[in-house]
DNA sequence: CTTACGGCCTGGGTGC
DNA sequence: TGCACCCAGGCCGTAA
Protein backbone atom coordinates (compact mmCIF):
# COMPACT_ATOMS: atom_id res chain seq x y z
CA UNK A 1 0.00 0.00 0.00
CA UNK A 2 2.27 3.30 -0.99
CA UNK A 3 1.96 5.99 1.58
CA UNK A 4 4.68 9.00 1.92
CA UNK A 5 7.29 6.11 2.25
CA UNK A 6 6.37 4.05 -0.92
CA UNK A 7 5.85 7.42 -3.00
CA UNK A 8 8.97 8.87 -2.26
CA UNK A 9 10.82 5.93 -3.38
CA UNK A 10 9.24 5.68 -6.72
CA UNK A 11 9.58 9.24 -6.82
CA UNK A 12 13.68 8.99 -6.83
CA UNK A 13 13.99 6.24 -8.69
CA UNK A 14 11.72 8.04 -11.48
CA UNK A 15 14.06 11.03 -11.11
CA UNK A 16 16.71 9.22 -11.32
CA UNK A 17 15.45 8.36 -15.58
CA UNK A 18 12.80 10.57 -16.74
CA UNK A 19 13.70 14.21 -16.32
CA UNK A 20 14.34 15.56 -19.79
CA UNK A 21 12.88 12.78 -21.75
CA UNK A 22 9.72 13.51 -24.19
CA UNK A 23 6.97 11.52 -23.85
CA UNK A 24 6.63 10.04 -27.70
CA UNK A 25 2.85 7.58 -27.65
CA UNK A 26 0.96 6.68 -24.91
CA UNK A 27 -1.45 3.49 -25.10
CA UNK A 28 -4.16 2.52 -22.59
CA UNK A 29 -6.19 -0.37 -21.66
CA UNK A 30 -8.67 -0.05 -19.07
CA UNK A 31 -9.58 3.83 -19.03
CA UNK A 32 -11.98 4.00 -15.75
CA UNK A 33 -9.49 4.93 -13.10
CA UNK A 34 -8.57 8.42 -15.37
CA UNK A 35 -10.12 11.65 -14.52
CA UNK A 36 -10.63 12.79 -18.16
CA UNK A 37 -9.15 9.37 -20.53
CA UNK A 38 -9.11 11.83 -23.50
CA UNK A 39 -7.34 14.35 -22.06
CA UNK A 40 -4.77 12.83 -21.18
CA UNK A 41 -4.58 11.08 -24.90
CA UNK A 42 -4.17 14.36 -26.69
CA UNK A 43 -2.22 16.25 -24.57
CA UNK A 44 0.36 13.82 -23.16
CA UNK A 45 2.36 12.92 -26.92
CA UNK A 46 4.99 15.37 -27.47
CA UNK A 47 5.01 17.10 -23.77
CA UNK A 48 9.21 16.77 -22.17
CA UNK A 49 8.91 15.77 -18.57
CA UNK A 50 10.75 19.02 -16.95
CA UNK A 51 10.22 17.25 -13.11
CA UNK A 52 9.08 14.93 -11.40
CA UNK A 53 8.22 15.28 -7.50
CA UNK A 54 6.22 13.75 -4.41
CA UNK A 55 3.49 16.12 -3.10
CA UNK A 56 1.63 13.77 0.05
CA UNK A 57 0.89 10.44 -1.63
CA UNK A 58 0.37 12.29 -5.13
CA UNK A 59 3.10 11.90 -8.20
CA UNK A 60 3.61 14.99 -9.75
CA UNK A 61 4.85 15.01 -13.41
CA UNK A 62 5.86 18.55 -14.73
CA UNK A 63 6.07 18.87 -18.36
CA UNK A 64 6.89 21.26 -20.73
CA UNK A 65 5.46 21.70 -24.62
CA UNK A 66 7.44 23.18 -27.90
CA UNK A 67 5.81 26.86 -26.41
CA UNK A 68 7.35 26.21 -22.89
CA UNK A 69 3.71 26.00 -21.23
CA UNK A 70 3.41 23.87 -18.26
CA UNK A 71 1.07 21.31 -17.07
CA UNK A 72 1.42 18.68 -15.17
CA UNK A 73 0.02 15.08 -14.67
CA UNK A 74 -1.04 13.77 -11.10
CA UNK A 75 -0.85 9.91 -10.39
CA UNK A 76 -1.96 8.74 -7.06
CA UNK A 77 -1.32 4.84 -6.39
CA UNK A 78 -4.05 4.11 -4.58
CA UNK A 79 -3.79 0.91 -3.04
CA UNK A 80 -2.15 -1.68 -6.11
CA UNK A 81 -0.62 1.05 -8.26
CA UNK A 82 2.70 0.31 -9.64
CA UNK A 83 4.75 2.61 -11.93
CA UNK A 84 7.57 1.06 -13.46
CA UNK A 85 10.39 1.84 -16.33
CA UNK A 86 11.23 -0.83 -18.89
CA UNK A 87 12.57 -1.91 -22.36
CA UNK A 88 9.13 -1.73 -24.34
CA UNK A 89 9.73 -5.72 -25.34
CA UNK A 90 9.25 -6.72 -21.54
CA UNK A 91 6.72 -9.34 -20.41
CA UNK A 92 3.42 -7.53 -19.76
CA UNK A 93 2.17 -7.73 -16.19
CA UNK A 94 -1.09 -8.49 -15.90
CA UNK A 95 -3.75 -5.65 -15.38
CA UNK A 96 -1.54 -2.88 -16.95
CA UNK A 97 -2.94 0.17 -17.80
CA UNK A 98 -0.96 2.92 -19.35
CA UNK A 99 1.95 2.99 -21.54
CA UNK A 100 4.09 6.11 -22.19
CA UNK A 101 6.79 5.70 -24.80
CA UNK A 102 9.99 7.57 -24.18
CA UNK A 103 12.11 9.03 -26.70
CA UNK A 104 14.81 7.41 -25.25
CA UNK A 105 13.12 3.61 -26.32
CA UNK A 106 12.24 3.46 -23.06
CA UNK A 107 8.74 2.45 -21.70
CA UNK A 108 6.93 3.95 -18.44
CA UNK A 109 4.16 1.39 -17.68
CA UNK A 110 1.08 1.98 -14.98
CA UNK A 111 -0.17 -1.18 -13.46
CA UNK A 112 -3.20 -1.55 -10.92
CA UNK A 113 -4.27 -4.92 -9.89
CA UNK A 114 -7.86 -3.21 -8.28
CA UNK A 115 -7.46 0.06 -9.73
CA UNK A 116 -8.50 2.57 -6.77
CA UNK A 117 -5.28 4.59 -8.18
CA UNK A 118 -6.39 8.11 -9.99
CA UNK A 119 -4.34 9.63 -12.87
CA UNK A 120 -5.30 13.06 -13.69
CA UNK A 121 -4.38 15.47 -16.40
CA UNK A 122 -3.84 19.32 -15.18
CA UNK A 123 -3.83 21.98 -18.28
CA UNK A 124 -3.50 24.56 -16.06
CA UNK A 125 -0.69 23.23 -13.73
CA UNK A 126 -0.85 22.64 -10.09
CA UNK A 127 -2.90 25.49 -9.32
CA UNK A 128 -6.42 24.81 -8.43
CA UNK A 129 -5.84 20.71 -8.33
CA UNK A 130 -6.63 18.34 -5.86
CA UNK A 131 -3.20 18.96 -3.90
CA UNK A 132 -4.23 22.50 -3.15
CA UNK A 133 -6.80 20.93 -0.28
CA UNK A 134 -4.01 19.11 1.08
CA UNK A 135 -2.62 19.49 4.73
CA UNK A 136 1.21 19.38 5.49
CA UNK A 137 3.45 17.50 4.19
CA UNK A 138 4.02 14.62 7.21
CA UNK A 139 8.18 14.67 6.04
CA UNK A 140 8.43 18.44 5.44
CA UNK A 141 6.44 20.02 8.38
CA UNK A 142 8.26 21.20 11.71
CA UNK A 143 7.48 20.33 15.43
CA UNK A 144 5.87 23.63 15.88
CA UNK A 145 3.77 23.19 12.65
CA UNK A 146 2.65 20.15 13.52
CA UNK A 147 1.81 20.65 17.21
CA UNK A 148 -0.85 24.00 16.23
CA UNK A 149 -2.62 21.58 13.51
CA UNK A 150 -3.54 18.68 16.02
CA UNK A 151 -3.97 20.79 19.42
CA UNK A 152 -7.60 20.97 20.36
CA UNK A 153 -8.76 19.26 17.92
CA UNK A 154 -11.76 16.84 18.81
CA UNK A 155 -11.13 14.13 16.70
CA UNK A 156 -9.66 11.13 17.53
CA UNK A 157 -5.89 11.52 16.71
CA UNK A 158 -5.53 8.61 14.13
CA UNK A 159 -8.32 9.87 12.62
CA UNK A 160 -6.32 13.19 12.22
CA UNK A 161 -3.27 11.67 11.24
CA UNK A 162 -4.62 9.93 8.22
CA UNK A 163 -6.96 13.06 6.88
CA UNK A 164 -5.00 14.30 3.74
CA UNK A 165 -5.98 17.77 4.76
CA UNK A 166 -4.33 17.80 8.14
CA UNK A 167 -1.23 15.91 6.81
CA UNK A 168 -0.10 14.58 3.64
CA UNK A 169 1.35 11.06 3.48
CA UNK A 170 0.08 9.28 6.05
CA UNK A 171 -1.48 5.92 5.48
CA UNK A 172 -2.66 3.31 7.93
CA UNK A 173 1.10 1.78 8.16
CA UNK A 174 2.53 4.32 9.24
CA UNK A 175 -0.27 5.58 11.62
CA UNK A 176 0.03 3.07 13.40
CA UNK A 177 3.54 2.38 13.60
CA UNK A 178 4.35 6.09 14.41
CA UNK A 179 1.59 6.05 17.51
CA UNK A 180 3.37 2.74 18.94
CA UNK A 181 6.65 4.26 18.90
CA UNK A 182 5.13 7.57 20.84
CA UNK A 183 3.47 5.29 23.15
CA UNK A 184 -0.24 7.09 22.15
CA UNK A 185 -3.46 4.77 21.23
CA UNK A 186 -5.32 5.63 17.92
CA UNK A 187 -7.98 6.64 19.70
CA UNK A 188 -6.89 9.43 21.71
CA UNK A 189 -9.10 12.55 21.19
CA UNK A 190 -5.76 15.27 20.01
CA UNK A 191 -7.25 17.44 22.03
CA UNK A 192 -6.28 15.84 25.05
CA UNK A 193 -3.17 14.79 24.63
CA UNK A 194 -0.62 16.94 25.67
CA UNK A 195 2.34 19.11 23.81
CA UNK A 196 4.89 16.98 25.05
CA UNK A 197 2.91 14.43 23.86
CA UNK A 198 2.24 15.65 20.75
CA UNK A 199 5.96 16.33 20.07
CA UNK A 200 7.04 12.91 20.75
CA UNK A 201 4.40 11.99 18.14
CA UNK A 202 6.08 14.15 15.95
CA UNK A 203 9.17 12.66 16.18
CA UNK A 204 8.16 9.39 16.13
CA UNK A 205 6.49 10.32 12.61
CA UNK A 206 10.14 11.65 11.22
CA UNK A 207 11.79 8.45 12.73
CA UNK A 208 9.57 6.21 11.52
CA UNK A 209 8.92 7.79 7.44
CA UNK A 210 12.84 8.34 7.61
CA UNK A 211 13.41 4.95 8.21
CA UNK A 212 10.98 3.50 5.78
CA UNK A 213 12.18 5.35 2.90
CA UNK A 214 15.82 4.19 4.07
CA UNK A 215 14.41 0.71 3.14
CA UNK A 216 12.52 1.50 0.54
CA UNK A 217 8.77 0.87 1.75
CA UNK A 218 6.83 -1.45 3.13
CA UNK A 219 5.67 -4.26 0.67
CA UNK A 220 3.07 -5.79 2.08
CA UNK A 221 0.75 -6.58 -0.47
CA UNK A 222 2.41 -5.80 -4.25
CA UNK A 223 4.46 -2.95 -3.63
CA UNK A 224 7.50 -2.23 -5.93
CA UNK A 225 9.41 0.30 -6.59
CA UNK A 226 10.14 2.38 -10.03
CA UNK A 227 12.75 -0.78 -10.72
CA UNK A 228 10.31 -3.65 -9.39
CA UNK A 229 12.44 -4.19 -6.13
CA UNK A 230 10.39 -4.55 -3.08
CA UNK A 231 10.94 -2.77 -0.01
CA UNK A 232 12.24 -4.03 3.16
CA UNK A 233 10.40 -1.97 5.88
CA UNK A 234 8.28 -4.78 6.32
CA UNK A 235 10.25 -6.59 8.41
CA UNK A 236 10.63 -3.66 10.84
CA UNK A 237 6.50 -3.24 11.78
CA UNK A 238 6.25 -2.89 14.92
CA UNK A 239 2.34 -3.30 15.30
CA UNK A 240 0.99 -3.32 12.17
CA UNK A 241 -0.56 -6.46 10.94
CA UNK A 242 0.71 -8.52 14.05
CA UNK A 243 -2.53 -9.13 16.02
CA UNK A 244 -1.65 -11.67 18.61
CA UNK A 245 1.59 -11.34 18.30
CA UNK A 246 3.90 -9.84 21.51
CA UNK A 247 4.86 -6.13 21.48
CA UNK A 248 8.58 -5.53 20.72
CA UNK A 249 8.81 -3.62 24.41
CA UNK A 250 6.09 -5.19 26.98
CA UNK A 251 5.70 -8.62 25.39
CA UNK A 252 1.52 -8.22 25.30
CA UNK A 253 -0.24 -9.33 22.49
CA UNK A 254 -0.85 -6.78 20.29
CA UNK A 255 -4.46 -6.01 19.64
CA UNK A 256 -6.06 -5.03 16.56
CA UNK A 257 -9.64 -2.31 16.90
CA UNK A 258 -11.32 -0.43 14.11
CA UNK A 259 -10.53 3.02 14.33
CA UNK A 260 -11.65 5.93 12.35
CA UNK A 261 -13.22 2.86 10.15
CA UNK A 262 -9.41 1.66 9.58
CA UNK A 263 -7.99 -1.77 11.42
CA UNK A 264 -5.80 -0.66 13.77
CA UNK A 265 -2.96 -2.67 15.76
CA UNK A 266 -1.82 -1.03 18.79
CA UNK A 267 -0.25 -2.73 22.12
CA UNK A 268 -2.57 -2.29 24.91
CA UNK A 269 -0.08 -2.35 27.85
CA UNK A 270 1.89 0.65 25.81
CA UNK A 271 -0.85 2.69 24.24
CA UNK A 272 -3.42 3.03 27.53
CA UNK A 273 -6.71 3.01 25.67
CA UNK A 274 -8.59 6.65 26.39
CA UNK A 275 -10.89 7.42 29.23
CA UNK A 276 -14.22 6.10 27.87
CA UNK A 277 -17.27 8.31 28.63
CA UNK A 278 -19.21 6.36 30.94
CA UNK A 279 -22.36 4.34 29.46
CA UNK A 280 -25.54 5.81 29.67
CA UNK A 281 -27.61 4.15 32.86
CA UNK A 282 -29.80 1.77 31.91
CA UNK A 283 -33.15 3.27 32.52
CA UNK A 284 -34.09 -0.50 34.60
CA UNK A 285 -30.95 0.92 37.10
CA UNK A 286 -32.66 3.56 38.00
CA UNK A 287 -35.38 1.54 38.60
CA UNK A 288 -33.81 -0.78 41.25
CA UNK A 289 -32.78 2.29 43.13
C1' DC B 1 -17.58 24.20 10.85
C1' DT B 2 -16.21 19.74 12.80
C1' DT B 3 -16.72 14.95 13.36
C1' DA B 4 -18.53 10.13 12.59
C1' DC B 5 -20.06 6.71 9.77
C1' DG B 6 -21.69 3.83 5.97
C1' DG B 7 -21.35 2.71 1.19
C1' DC B 8 -18.92 2.30 -3.07
C1' DC B 9 -15.10 1.09 -6.24
C1' DT B 10 -12.17 -3.84 -7.50
C1' DG B 11 -10.20 -8.32 -7.21
C1' DG B 12 -6.94 -11.41 -4.40
C1' DG B 13 -6.95 -14.28 -0.47
C1' DT B 14 -9.35 -17.13 2.66
C1' DG B 15 -12.35 -20.50 4.44
C1' DC B 16 -15.83 -23.79 3.84
C1' DT C 1 -13.10 -27.69 -7.49
C1' DG C 2 -15.97 -23.78 -6.80
C1' DC C 3 -17.90 -19.92 -4.54
C1' DA C 4 -19.38 -16.47 -1.07
C1' DC C 5 -17.35 -13.23 1.68
C1' DC C 6 -13.96 -10.04 3.70
C1' DC C 7 -10.92 -6.40 3.26
C1' DA C 8 -7.89 -2.65 1.62
C1' DG C 9 -7.68 3.49 1.01
C1' DG C 10 -9.89 7.45 -0.64
C1' DC C 11 -13.88 9.80 -1.42
C1' DC C 12 -18.57 11.24 -1.05
C1' DG C 13 -23.08 11.87 0.97
C1' DT C 14 -25.57 12.23 5.16
C1' DA C 15 -26.45 13.16 9.90
C1' DA C 16 -25.59 15.08 14.36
Amino acid sequence: MPELPEVETVVRGLKAVLPGKRITEIRFNKTDFIDNPADVAENLPGKRIAAVRRHGKFIVFDLIDGASRSTALLIHLGMTGQLITTPPEAPISPHTHIFFSLDNGRELRYTDIRRFGRVQFLPGGVDGSPLAELGLDALETNEKEFIERLRGRKARIKALLLDQRVLRGMGNIYTDESLWHARIHPARIAASLRDDELGTLYKAVQKVLKEAIRLKGSSVSDYVDSDGNRGEFQLHHRVYMRKGEKCFRCRTPIQRMIVAGRSSYFCPHCQRAPRTRAKKRPVERSKRL
